[in-house]
DNA sequence: AAGTTGACTTTAGTCAACTGAAGTCAGTTC
DNA sequence: GAACTGACTTCAGTTGACTAAAGTCAACTT
């Protein structure tokens, strides 16, 4: 059976739920600033521990705890690899899981850019075609979706 | 690998800008689990102080300063109301910068969905078609954007 | 007139995330 | 063999976000 909430909260109350939200398992993993600047550095292309540090802007310590946590909630591997000439190295790639978040660095990109006072010159675009890159609701039937024609459903 | 840089980005240290960063400009403002549990209740449709204190599981004084602090950064707006037979009340509702965001709620929200170990019995629909809502990357001629194709870029 | 409600503020304290600085350690270059 | 490098760990201290509990105050109900 399925329950349905339209926009304007009938039943809110019915389903408080917290700690089971999505957005807050989310919000655990990448809720911190560094935590998502990380993510955009592994965007970036960023793989090494010390980029991600100074890139970022944040102590070794706080580098390692980030690094490690990313690892264990499965947004990035840790491996190591070899180039002639040099040592072993470690680095941090993004995985399914990471790449997943892709949309919404993307939306908090151009949201900071589009509300930011004086927003810095840059842009996502796409390699293809050159144009601008903007993360869109869209449903299975391929509808694109207004902000007032969400709903939340609980199944039971 | 997963974005490109073109022109001087080629060299991602060229231009560490510590602080100027769109997604740091919105991790300050939406950066925090309550911040965002906020965001998430208006977009349910949550305007009254009250409500979102105990919806998102927040005490009072949080709740206060994240609603302030969401007003003060032009996400939600702050009037009063009047039912008839009760004094009037104070709402808090989405700006345009906050219906802005929502891409990036439903973003978090089916990331958590698919990535968590036991997700909860939710999904957000279409309200027309009844059929489930992704956040997709789209670019300005109309392809569907794949996270391999993306690329930042610096207007010069 | 007394009580209730909604939207707070204040106080006092906890806790997790962060900082800088220093130390570790294995592998690589000189 | 000595110095250097990358990826850490450890330590001591700060900051900011959060909590519970109590107090405030105006508007409304009884």
């Amino acid at each position: 059976m399925v329950m349905r909430l339209s926009g304007k909260l009938e039943n809110r109350d019915a389903w408080v739920t917290h700690g089971v939200c999505p957005i807050e398992k989310a919000m655990g993993v990448v809720g911190s600033r560094n935590a998502m600047l990380i993510m955009r550095e592994a965007f970036y292309g960023t793989t090494r521990f010390e980029d991600f540090g100074h890139r970022v802007g944040m102590s070794d310590a706080t580098t390692a705890s980030n690094l490690k946590a990313l690892v264990e909630a499965g947004l990035l591997t840790r491996s190591s690899y070899k180039e002639a000439g040099h040592r072993t190295r470690l680095e941090y790639v993004l995985t399914e899981a990471g790449r997943d978040l892709m949309p919404v660095v993307v939306g908090l990109f151009n949201w900071g850019m589009k509300h930011a006072a004086a927003p810095p010159p840059l842009a996502i675009d796409h390699d293809g075609c050159g144009t601008h890159v903007d993360v869109r609701l869209v449903c299975d039937a391929g509808h694109e979706v207004a902000t007032d024609d969400l709903e939340l459903r609980v199944a039971r």
